[in-house]
DNA sequence: GGCAGTGACTGCGCAGGGCAGTGACTGCCT
DNA sequence: AGGCAGTCACTGCCCTGCGCAGTCACTGCC
């Protein structure tokens, strides 16, 4: 049986909360080898990624508080995954910077997953992987909007 | 300028983590508006996807211990999202269901997600969906087995 | 019919994160 | 110039989710 556009689309929408899951979940394994917790890491790809080097901004998009981000970035700082520098243009502020050091630690243990990743994508042609690229971009986008614009409605909890 | 194979390919495993990243976020704060903990979501996730029904089991997929999953269905069956039923075959088990109680909810806090993966789904051809649902299934199955055989070897922790 | 193995469940401790308040610093607005 | 609200990072205090290790019930193998 060959399966039709909406049969595919349906099975990829169920998919997706599974696969996010369980990589999320080996995130928090790879977290847990290297004794850091799965908030550092998420962390130190924002900061590999160029993101935002800026504290708050960083909180923001961790979904914590900037209190609870200070004390991550002391841990971040004792495993040696960042460090903080002072912002010469702003005395108040502080940049954070990734620090190189356990890189390699990192990409040991992200081989696997990356393996896996490289070899699928080899596979694909230009428009897959401009399907693939354009939902992973986009979504990104969309999550973070729809979780800033999660409605309050929810009153209706059981208690 | 037209990227090529290349391009496309390493920007989308860029792309990936920081996908998966906000993604978890987005289900962190929907979990959040409902009362609930991400790991429960998770949880009912895996159940209504019926992987299994079995606690040892759901223990091992969520990454968590047998212990702290006897809580997490405490917590779970509290909120009506699952409860526990006997096993007939075997009286020192016992299978979870998920309940529909809160399935309203959840949907309208998953509403605009769910219509950015239906519009972008929408959009594209049958070679694009299949490449789509290939990466994610086999995505997923990848890093559940890369968890499991995590390396031991991260003994470099700086500590 | 005994016994190791497996299932779910409980005290205890720990650590990550929220909340609210503090002090340093900025830049706007008279 | 100078005061003042706003912003930034940081600090108790608390709450909660989870791991660990031990417990009891039950199973099936020998």
């Amino acid at each position: 049986m060959v399966p039709d556009q909406r049969e595919l689309a349906t099975a990829a929408a169920l998919a997706l909360p599974r696969f996010v899951g369980s990589t999320a979940l080996f995130h928090a394994a790879v977290a847990g080898r290297m004794g850091v917790t799965a908030t550092e890491l998420h962390c130190l790809h924002l900061l590999h990624g160029g993101v935002s080097d800026s504290p708050t901004e960083l909180a923001r998009l961790l979904g914590m508080s900037t209190g609870a981000f200070t004390r991550l970035l002391d841990r971040m700082e004792q495993h040696r995954l960042a460090e903080r520098a002072p912002d010469p243009a702003d005395r108040r502020r502080l940049v954070v910077r990734p620090l190189p050091d356990r890189m390699a630690e990192l990409a040991e243990l992200y081989a696997p997953m990356a393996r896996f990743v490289g070899e699928r994508l080899a596979r694909f042609d230009r428009r897959q992987l401009t399907a693939l690229l354009e939902f992973l971009t986009d979504g990104t986008a969309a999550a973070e909007r729809s979780t800033e614009q999660l409605p309050d409605v929810t009153q209706a909890i059981t208690r």
